[in-house]
DNA sequence: GTCCTTGTTTAG
DNA sequence: TAAACAAGGACC
């Protein structure tokens, strides 16, 4: 070895990034047996505390630190599952939306992929109830004699079964007398899914064994039945090599071959079973490119895509509902996809509907993955392995997709980018995964695309100042024009008294006229339930929920009263509970109430009710929506779940039911909100050529500049005002906010905590830009009480990092006022 | 965040 | 006197 050639000695300590909410990261060495094997991004388990969890390698280095290391556990992968711009990204989420590397940790891995421990007790293997001489108190004999029914006992169970909560003084005296030991159990989450299969066994398996084998089951009528199945199933006269993918053991039941007839072949040696790991995301469909064929509009916008894509800027595509974006985007996928590089399309929540992805799997095939809150956590294990090994290059997901392994993406396109569900309100990170997208993006070097029928006004204005490029594809697909819009005075209709319940004369009329003419309706309503209120006409109180300020939601058929934020549930009370009156009446309506009604007007209607509550499980949500598609329910009533992306050709007649509502939504957003909310959902009417759609609007204010511009589709004069408004009083796009919210079970503590924080924050960032201790709109959530303090930041010429470590130093000094210590201060960075 | 230790209050 | 409650720190 030559004085230059100095050895690269492998590392002997990692940094770890672990799943918890600690703001640095720990220091582990590394077993001599496993230097030189790791690399960042690999999986490890370490102890921590008592306990093992899991975490990512961050980084690999020589330096011992100041305190006692402990050693590396176990490397759970065989190569880094997290990608080196993953963990970049995560610095960033971390950074940006205040919160600690661990934090997003726990977002990013799949929880199947986070292998824990819990402690377990056993008893000693050297103690003897019967024989002990040691003092046992009650408690401690209660424990003793489970443990002696049972091998090992969770820890967590230990509180029940010696029936107090402080267990750890007995735990601690039994080990001392050393009648029990503590051991960690490891929770190993994912598991493979494995099927069972069969084949002939090897020998067997060709033309002239099988003949003798014929003979020799001559009398063996059940074996030879099998036999002759497998065959049929399996050509292996034309395809001997099919023998050793053999077939799955429940075909052949299925067969009516019994098991005990398999039992026997395979006791004879004549066939064998065996397991092969299959996958859960079993789609097994050959993909089909051929089909898609763009308009001429479309084929602009695309090549105007293309071009945006070019220049380096995100690109901000603005295609009005039912214009095909979808087409546009199978077709951009398909490039990236032959250029090698990886994909990801987001979607919100409720527009992942099989609609859409089973258009996508049958162009993509396997290739694409599914990242969606309802597959279970064994499934989005198997995406991101998919990801990591490359099976999967193309990702269709909601939010939490875009915290995918991708170490190679050549195309984001964020879909509907204008939706809020794109942003994440509890826990931590608290990130709005449009914005998120564009950083990934960046540090990928890729394209972006957003797509919208109805972009947010910062998106638009980010536009307006070419920081976006935008495309616009104004023309509906086809012929299918854009629906008409027509506003409807629900008070003159009440004078009038051709109210029928809550439905004005117009909206029934044309209920009737629609459905006569075999065509379907959706009824918008955001609200769920039956009525929000229930209150006493004597006295006039109203049901409240007693862990939050909020009034009970009446659901009727359940005849419950539901709070809509903690979930507490009471019986519909007979009368009211603080006069004892049974004039109870109910205010204000929701989806049910709007079903019943209907339905009472329309009894030989078939009518759905499509909300959270009628969604809860995982196909029920499927079922409406291939009942309405084939038109077996004529009206669909629906909260906003009805509004996103679904494309049925039926739908000419649209109602909004309670327009006011909307615009009266406590937030400096609501009018882009409402504009938003009736141009999606109206924007599910008419979307085939034979029938222009009809879209009701009701409210008491017709002459509501909103609305008029909403019927008259003026985007661009609404986004006008709307900026006006947004300038003068200092809110995004022209402001940066962040929220910051305290909690505390007792009023006056938060009031306090927040005020404090108020002014360590006035006298650290300025007083301009705290707006503080305001009693939200809602002041009390599961019982804490809540404040808010927001701050608004320029958005050019201010040191954007150096303001934020001011917000954390504020708050890390309430934290330390003894007074504040069990605050819960939470900071949302660009709140929604 | 969670675990765990230590100190203090509370109930019987 | 045991148990509940509260507070503080460390976690590598």
């Amino acid at each position: 070895m030559s004085l230059f050639d100095t050895p690269k000695s492998p590392a002997h300590y990692a940094d770890v990034i672990l799943p918890v909410a600690v703001p640095k990261l720990f220091t582990y060495e590394i077993p001599p047996n496993m230097v030189g094997f790791l690399s960042v991004g690999f999986r490890v388990i370490v102890p921590f505390g008592s306990k093992i969890t899991t975490g990512i390698i961050n980084k690999l280095h020589q330096n011992p630190p100041k305190y006692n290391t402990k050693f590396i556990d176990n490397i759970l992968d065989n190569e880094p599952i997290v990608s080196p711009v993953q963990i970049q990204f995560m610095r960033w989420m971390a950074s940006y939306y205040l919160c600690t590397i661990g934090e997003v940790l726990k977002a990013v891995l799949p929880s199947g992929m986070k292998i824990s421990s819990e402690s377990r007790v056993q008893l000693h293997p050297d103690f003897d109830l019967e024989t002990t001489e040691e003092p046992l108190n009650e408690r401690e004999q209660l424990l003793l004699a489970h443990l002696s029914q049972h091998p090992h006992v969770d820890m967590k169970e230990v509180p029940k079964i010696i029936g107090v909560k402080q267990y750890a003084p007995h735990i601690k005296s039994l080990i001392e007398k050393q009648a029990i030991i503590i051991f960690e159990h490891v929770k190993e989450k994912y598991n493979p899914k494995k099927e069972k299969r069969v084949r002939l066994k090897a020998h067997w398996a060709e033309e002239t064994a099988l003949n003798q084998l014929f003979g020799l089951l001559e009398k063996k009528q059940k074996g030879l039945e099998c036999v002759m199945r497998y065959l049929q199933s399996v050509n292996i006269f034309d395809h001997p090599e099919l023998n050793n993918v053999g077939l799955e053991k429940k075909a052949l039941v299925a067969q009516n071959v019994s098991a005990s007839s398999i039992k026997t072949l395979v006791k004879n040696q004549i066939m064998e079973e065996f397991e092969v790991q299959v996958s859960r995301l079993g789609r097994d469909q050959i993909p089909d490119r051929s089909t898609i064929t763009l308009t001429e509009a479309q084929e602009k916008a695309k090549a105007e895509i293309i071009e945006g894509m070019g220049s380096g800027k995100p690109v901000l595509f603005h295609g009005i509902t039912g214009s095909g974006k979808t087409e546009i985007y199978i077709d951009l996928i398909q490039q990236a996809l032959e250029a090698g590089t990886q994909v990801l399309l987001m979607l919100p929540e409720i527009a992942l509907t099989t609609q859409i992805v089973d258009r996508l799997a049958h162009y993509f095939g396997e290739q694409m993955g599914i990242y969606h809150s309802k597959y279970s956590d064994q499934e989005r294990v198997e995406v991101w392995n998919g990801v990591v090994n490359g099976q999967i290059q193309f990702v269709v997901g909601v939010r939490s997709s875009l915290l995918l392994p991708f170490d190679n993406l050549g195309l984001i396109i964020v879909d509907e980018s204008h939706e809020i569900s794109y942003k994440q309100h509890e826990p931590n990170p608290r990130y709005y995964a449009a914005d998120a997208a564009l950083i990934l993006a960046h540090l990928h070097h890729c394209p972006i695309i957003m797509g919208s029928a109805t972009p947010s006004f910062e998106q638009l204005f980010l536009a307006q100042e070419k920081k976006y490029h935008l495309v616009q594809l104004t023309e509906r697909f086809g012929d299918a024009q854009l629906p008409k819009m027509q506003l409807v005075d629900i008070s003159r209709e009440r004078k009038k008294k051709t109210m029928v319940g809550d439905y004005s004369s117009v909206l029934i009329n044309a209920i009737k006229e629609t459905v006569g003419k075999g065509e379907q309706v959706i009824i918008f309503q955001n609200r769920r339930g039956y009525a929000p209120i229930l209150i006493c006409e004597d006295c006039g109180t109203s049901h409240q929920c007693p862990n939050c300020a909020v009034s009970l939601t009446l659901h009727q058929h359940r005849n419950e009263l539901i709070c809509h934020y903690c979930g507490h549930q009471d019986k519909v009370p007979m009368d009211c509970f603080a006069c004892g009156s049974v004039k109870l009446s109910t205010q204000g309506f929701g989806t049910q109430k709007l079903e019943e009604d209907l339905q009472n007007i329309f009894p030989d209607y078939s009518i759905q009710r499509m909300d959270l509550d009628t969604t809860r499980n995982k196909n029920s949500y499927q079922v409406i929506i291939d009942d309405f598609e084939q038109q077996k329910i004529d009206i669909l009533i629906g909260t906003q779940i009805v509004t996103k992306g679904l494309d049925f050709g039926g739908v000419t007649l649209v109602g909004v039911v309670d327009a006011d509502r909307m615009l009266r939504f406590p937030d400096f957003r609501a009018n882009e909100r409402a504009y938003q909310m009736i141009t999606q959902v109206g924007g599910r009417a008419g979307r085939r050529a034979s029938q222009q759609g009809r879209v009701i609007i009701q409210t008491r204010q017709t002459d509501q500049d909103v609305l008029q511009k909403v019927i008259q589709q003026d985007f661009k004069g609404l986004f006008k005002q709307e900026l006006a408004e947004r300038l003068e009083f200092q809110y995004p796009p022209f402001r940066r906010l962040i929220k910051i919210t305290i909690k505390n079970p007792d009023e006056q503590v938060c009031q306090q905590a927040a005020l404090y924080l108020n002014a360590v924050l006035e006298e650290w960032i300025g007083k301009q830009r705290v707006l503080g201790a305001q009693t939200p709109y809602i002041s009390k959530i599961r019982n804490l009480f809540l404040r808010e303090i927001t701050i608004k930041i320029e958005r050019e010429g201010v040191d954007l990092k150096r303001v934020k470590s001011l917000i954390q130093q504020a708050v890390i000094e309430t934290y330390a006022q003894k007074a504040f210590a069990k605050t819960h201060i939470i900071s949302d960075v660009d709140p929604y």
